[in-house]
DNA sequence: GTCGCCGATGTAATATTATAACATATCGTT
DNA sequence: AACGATATGTTATAATATTACATCGGCGAC
């Protein structure tokens, strides 16, 4: 199942809104706080589909006057990490909003290297393999990470109308 | 199928000696040059199963002198990574030697949090859940990774028989 | 209420990972 | 030997992340 296509078209506000409600309930049931800093940070990372880096964060933290400190946005990446909140894509060392942060999951993350789209999906059969083969070899998992790199459909359609 | 279980006994020279003799051959074949330096820097990451750093291997590869500086080594990992020769282990930003370099392949890295060590699969059925997935939404893939960290069999069997 | 505790945030310094830019050396060919 | 191409050395710096300690702010005990 794919979660977000953010390279087809789509009401991105509706994106962020959700994001945002499910992030608030999911804390208070956790009984949690979601504090302003880390709200602000969840705001930032759901701005858009692209994944963003701590210091990228940092820089629109800053209220203007002088930026943030790095220890301030990692403390929040470190808690909305632990929420299951956001994800890490360590392809680019940056962090990305997830979609369903409810249930721990295999999040199988598709990279677009040419206008740097995200898209979280969630395959079942994918994480039924890798369970297999970690019961194979009698290992415990603890946690995985899944990330493909290429290119998108629409960035190869326009390349492709370009002849590129 | 998986390739190397270095959290089970094994004659770890055979490992050294077939990585080595294997890159030689595939170089040669291809017509680049396995230099000397990073020939050494192969071996040292054979040295064991466990991944190094960038840094680790600079350490090792100073001539008692002084240690080399970081270029030196990020270009023999940039050349060995090209060829297939070693893998990046994002989840450590460290690297590793491939056990089976000849043909690109899907790399599915086992990696053990309690004794470091890695080790690598190659899942045909999981590499088809991955294309599968790509196909669906039309994407290209250019870049795969996929890790799981948790506790290997060696490592939980001597927790359990401490009671930890 | 206010005292004291604890979790969250601010601040300064520093560690770790990686790259850019340019100089020098080495290999293979002519 | 002269040359071009590839590889390596060297210096500086960028980008990512953490440690350590100070301060703040909410919340319960009394």
């Amino acid at each position: 199942m794919i979660h977000n296509q953010p390279w087809r078209d789509h009401n991105h506000g509706d994106c962020v809104q959700e994001a945002i409600s499910r992030a608030t309930a999911l804390c208070a049931a956790r009984n949690v706080r979601l504090t302003t800093l880390r709200r602000r940070v969840l705001e930032i990372l759901w701005q858009s589909h692209v994944p963003l880096t701590a210091y990228a964060i940092l820089a629109q933290l800053g209220d203007g006057a002088r930026p943030a400190a790095p220890p301030t946005v990692y403390r929040a990446l470190d808690f909305l990490l632990e929420q299951g909140l956001v994800h890490k894509v360590e392809h680019l060392n940056a962090y990305m909003g997830c979609p369903m942060p409810e249930h721990p999951h295999l999040a199988a993350i598709f990279l677009c290297e040419h206008c740097g789209c995200a898209a979280e999906i969630d395959s079942t059969r994918l994480a039924a393999e890798i369970e297999a083969a970690a019961a194979e070899q009698d290992f415990a998992i603890h946690r995985q990470t899944v990330e493909i790199s290429g290119a998108c459909s629409r960035c190869r359609e326009q390349r492709a109308g370009t002849g590129a």
